[in-house]
DNA sequence: AATCGGATACTCT
DNA sequence: GAGTATCCGATTC
């Protein structure tokens, strides 16, 4: 199920494919429940205006590794899919590793080690070395989830370009999220309005 | 609620 | 080359 295809394609919907497998590395890790999608037709993407040094990863594989740095402190990992577009990993829930985690991140509570995407490069020791990474190999180790899980989606965290597209998903009611998702937006129930259609390239 | 931290890249000049 | 914004988190107010 995780392979080369399952990346190579529309990061909206790999987002919303990832809620609930497992992601670890060096044998730490956990359940993605919370993850937002990046295009290059999006001004809020990295990508939008081309290459640079820093998304040069976001224009090789899919199914890599795209780490960078934010705010000068933190490291953030995406996922490469489709040329030029990338699903940035925002939450687990940790399963494996957690004293690791816990180690990494100075004793903080399970429910804040991996909510959002600095802690939780902190927390699996994500760096810029990882950054160009397969994630079909070692220390990456990715796997379908063992349960059906419910997904909600909403507008992205932190942006401030496109802030309608509801490009962030995640895991409905779980309590490792950055910040909670309002009821009303379980995927199946969602009715997305005109203005806030979803491009897709073609 | 506000602030600081301090890399990367875009914007003018 | 300066100024501004950025896919955020910890700490202080």
């Amino acid at each position: 199920m995780i392979s080369h295809a399952f990346f190579n394609r529309y990061a909206v919907d790999v987002a919303e494919a990832l809620i609930g497998t497992v992601l670890e590395v060096d044998g730490v890790g956990g359940i993605i429940v919370e993850t937002e999608a990046y295009t290059i037709e999006d001004p809020a993407s990295h990508s939008h205006k081309g290459p640079t040094k820093r998304n040069a990863s976001m224009f090789a594989a899919a199914g890599n590794a795209y780490v960078y740095r934010s705010y000068g402190l933190h490291w953030c990992l995406n996922f490469v899919c489709e040329a030029g577009s990338a699903v940035l990993i925002r939450a687990i829930e940790p399963t494996t590793g957690i004293e690791s985690m816990r180690q990494r991140r100075s004793g903080a509570n399970t429910f804040l080690l991996c909510a959002g995407p600095g802690r939780l490069c902190q927390a699996l020791a994500v760096s810029q070395e990882f950054d160009g990474l397969s994630l079909f190999s070692a220390p990456f180790r990715l796997s379908a989830g063992s349960s059906a899980v419910e997904v909600c989606r909403g507008p992205r965290v932190g942006i401030s370009k496109a802030v309608d597209l509801p490009w962030r998903f995640g895991a409905r009611g779980s309590g490792f999220l950055s910040r909670s998702f309002p009821d009303s937006t379980v995927l199946s129930e969602i009715d997305v309005p005109a203005s806030q259609s979803i491009h897709r390239r073609e």
